[in-house]
RNA sequence: GGUGAGAUGGGUGAGUGGCUUAAACCAUCAGUUUGCUAAACUGACGUACGGGUAACCGUACCGCGGGUUCGAAUCCCGCUCUCACCGCCA
């Protein structure tokens, strides 16, 4: 959620960031806000100054009751009475104007940072480091992962669909104890990295699910457990970020750096053809997410530090990739910027995101109330950061089709003392 | 699932209708004292919103939401969570 007062400080600038994103009516959303805003001051000052008026007179009141001034003190509660109505007034226009104004500011999505390019599909992304080498090629009778997944039984998406439904793949001998080293090797890499690892809940209430803003603006892409009202997490980063919120943070606390492996769901309502084959779209995958909370001065510093820990992990698995900087309509809703990565596969001819990384700024912690006490001792919104490192399924997918040989798929020298075999054959 | 107890500031914990502006202690910070450390002493010490250049002032908040009352941390109703015991269970 948007803050208010930066709204207010900064309304150009916010305006055309949100512009950049193709919100055509961007102007006359802020414009309201702030009038909302303003409205609510209003009446917030006059409510103020009637609940004063209120107590003095229940002072008063009792005072004479004391003093056995028993007339004065009726007289004074049938002007008690009058005050009430007005207070009362004043106070379901304030909430109802708050109301309002929240529903507002929750349409409204981040603003994205200046070197956002800008455009409206994925076409307009920009480069921002490609792979420089040849891109791999393979030979003819080069297979999609899909494919590989039947001759080396590594995957079984029609057993799966039978326990569950489409999209929920079963992991079979070496593709399970793959996916096993994977989660491993990322969650090491992680501690490596000074990410403290943590096991969170996979189910989440409705305040975590709005603290991240998954709510309301992905409500259809979670599936959600209506009798005991949770949940099923898209994403590690719900339960992690919201482990921080309503919390105020000491200054030696930041930056917090946290990691996580979790399963994940995400009902992808509406996918479909050639793009959510095999592995490319599932309703469940693993993924090792990594969090940071920090200053507002050193997240920029810290999202290039979470690029480079992405980038040691796809090196390490030998893997072809680039990396995007999103463009101002393919910008998730609560992210000002976002850098996705990408794989190349050669069996797919395409390549595959396998990670996104993202600074919110403030706003998600505005919506956490996640604060941290400055030099001057006072309460300031700190910065959420998230990145895939890395979401498994695609990256199973990326590693059959790239390291895929005559003689079976070969898995990646890093990787080796995790899965504790060399070959898949 | 059943029964019972509880939820008060960073922590412990007092507070059964106005004397609470939430006691006291601990922790923290600043100062005094001190050869250093420690101790002692003094002071500061919640969050949000509104007004004000500021000092400061006003309002709300004692798990959450309602109610009673001139007045609620305190009384009443509902909910959530925590703890204990019982049942079931990996």
């Amino acid at each position: 959620m948007l803050e208010v007062n930066q709204l207010r400080q900064d309304t150009d600038k916010a305006i055309k960031g949100l512009e950049k994103r193709g919100l055509s009516a961007a102007q006359q959303l802020v414009k309201d806000v702030i009038a909302l805003d303003d409205e609510r001051k209003q009446i917030q000052a006059n409510l103020d100054e009637h609940l004063s008026e209120l107590n003095q007179l229940a002072k008063e009141i009792g005072q004479l009751f004391k003093s056995g001034e028993k007339e004065k003190a009726e007289l004074a509660k049938t002007e008690v009475s009058q005050l009430k109505t007005k207070t009362s007034v004043l106070e379901d226009q304030i909430r109802s104007v708050k109301i309002e104004l929240e529903n507002k500011l929750l349409d409204l999505p981040n603003v994205p940072q200046s070197i956002v390019p800008s455009g409206t599909t994925e076409d307009d992304n920009e480069v921002y480091r490609d792979w420089t080498d040849p891109l791999p090629t393979l030979d003819d009778n080069a297979l999609p992962h899909w494919e590989l997944a039947e001759r080396y039984k590594i995957f079984d998406l029609k057993t799966g669909a039978k326990i569950s439904g489409s999209g929920f793949p079963l992991f079979v001998g070496y593709g399970a104890k793959l996916q096993r080293a994977l989660v491993n090797f990322f969650l090491d890499k992680a501690s490596e990295g000074g990410y403290l690892e943590m096991q969170p809940p996979l189910l989440v209430n409705e305040d975590s699910a709005r603290g991240t803003g998954q709510l309301p603006d992905k409500d259809g892409q979670m599936y959600f457990v209506e009798r005991d009202n949770l949940y099923l997490i898209p994403t590690a980063e719900v339960p992690l970020t919201n482990v921080y919120r309503d919390v105020i943070l000491k200054t030696d606390d930041l930056p917090v750096k946290i990691c996580g492996y979790t399963p994940c769901f995400r009902r992808e309502a509406g996918s479909y053809g050639a793009h959510v084959k095999g592995l490319n779209r599932v309703h469940q995958f693993d993924k090792v997410e990594i969090v940071r909370i920090e200053r507002p001065e050193n997240s920029d510093e810290a999202l290039m530090d979470m690029l480079n820990h992405v980038s040691g992990l796809l090196e390490a698995l030998e893997l072809p990739y680039r990396i995007l900087r999103l463009c101002g309509g393919d910008l998730g809703f609560t992210a000002a910027i976002t850098y996705d990565f990408e794989v190349y596969s050669a069996a797919q001819k395409r390549w595959l995101e396998v990670s996104s990384v993202s600074n919110f700024e403030t706003y998600q912690t505005n919506r956490l109330k996640l604060r941290f006490k400055d030099e001057d001792g006072k309460n300031k919104l700190a910065h959420s950061l998230n990145g895939s490192a890395l979401a498994l399924a695609r990256i199973v997918a990326s590693i059959l089709e790239n390291h895929q040989t005559g003689d079976g798929i070969k898995i990646p020298k890093q990787l080796i003392p995790y899965t504790g075999f060399e070959w898949i054959k």
